[in-house]
DNA sequence: TAAAAATGTTAGTTATCACTAACTCTCATT
DNA sequence: AATGAGAGTTAGTGATAACTAACATTTTTA
């Protein structure tokens, strides 16, 4: 069985990513957790506290540098491939901090960091990537930065809109949208 | 010199495109409209007069169909680039609203509908101009459907990243990266 | 300039929310 | 059987927010 202050915790993220943190209350998620108000403050103090905990206990550091260190094949189908499910990887287990981030971005800039830290970092390293690619001669001579931030926007694009409007807006499977998009960039970045 | 209701509406909206509508107060839009929180009840009844009105006011329907039937000219880097052009004129003249929309989506799924029809419209007739170009011999014969959506995906990518995070995200500007998103995309689908 | 319309001021109502305090209940361990 | 930790219950405090009512003041307009 779950402990009190997990379940607390869990029913604490699933509120707040869908109504963001001040705007859920503690009655809720104790209501949510199936236990008293008194038992959440009994265990984090205050509701900024059960958020800390919340925050801290589901953030997720990806180790993009490990991945491209070691299965890096040095070709830009399987490459980008890789990196792309490294992302939403990485997103998905942060999903419910970059909606909360997204909707207290005006009280709390803090916690913006988690997400933008990890997106410049994967942003530099695919740079990288491409340029080695480039002195390979694998890949036309294009401007890798600009490659880049497309290649990652694109990644966002599908990320951020899956994740705000469900599958009410653009719906295509993630699978088939990254086969897609992968194959879009091979064809244009390919030597 | 503005009208007292205007100078409410704006006033409101400016700060709901920050704070989402429920965390900000009526005592905060009147000082930021410099009226009492009187005026502003007598003009719009409720808070969610206001905001009503503010979203009837600001909201604003594109009309993709007349640029499509007009300006088109079946060149596939000029029509991209139009098509971008008229999307981010779009979605900035709706920031306001995609901004709040976003933050109040579990209180007021409704307000979607303004984002999700202009998109969704969009992502139709850029599937059909693809379909055309096609059969015009001017484009690969791809998944039209497939490149269609990761065209605006990318496009959504940049507004949705540059609004919501400002500059510190993958800052590149809005000119720069549009032209080289299109280069890509000519480069990968050109015939 | 006088009436009318718009706005300000002040005081108060009701509801909700974060948080505290004091007390009770349950149950596993010894 | 006694203890103590974890959880529930109830009542309450202080703050804030939406909204109302009554009256005063300013601005616009005829």
């Amino acid at each position: 069985m779950q402990k009190t202050s997990d379940k607390i915790l869990h029913a604490a993220l699933t509120l707040m990513q869908d109504k963001g943190f001040q705007a859920v209350s503690i009655k809720e998620i104790a209501q949510q957790a199936d236990v008293s108000e008194m038992t959440v403050f009994r265990h984090f103090k205050t509701k900024m506290g059960v958020f800390e905990s919340a925050v801290e206990k589901f953030s997720y550091i990806p180790y993009f540098e490990e991945i491209f260190s070691n299965q890096i094949v040095w070709d830009l189908e399987k490459d980008l491939t890789l990196i792309a499910k490294s992302y939403f990887d990485s997103m998905n287990k942060n999903r419910a901090i970059f909606l909360i981030a997204i909707q207290e971005r005006s009280d709390f800039p803090e916690l913006n960091h988690v997400i933008v830290k990890n997106t410049m970092q994967l942003k530099n390293l695919i740079i990288a990537y491409f340029t080695s690619m480039q002195e390979k001669n694998q890949m036309k001579e294009t401007n890798a930065e600009a490659q880049a931030i497309i290649f990652l926007t694109t990644l966002y694009g599908y990320f951020s809109s899956t994740s705000l409007w469900k599958d009410h807006f653009l719906h295509e499977w993630e699978e088939s949208f990254l086969t897609n998009t992968i194959q879009l960039f091979c064809e244009a970045l390919k030597k």
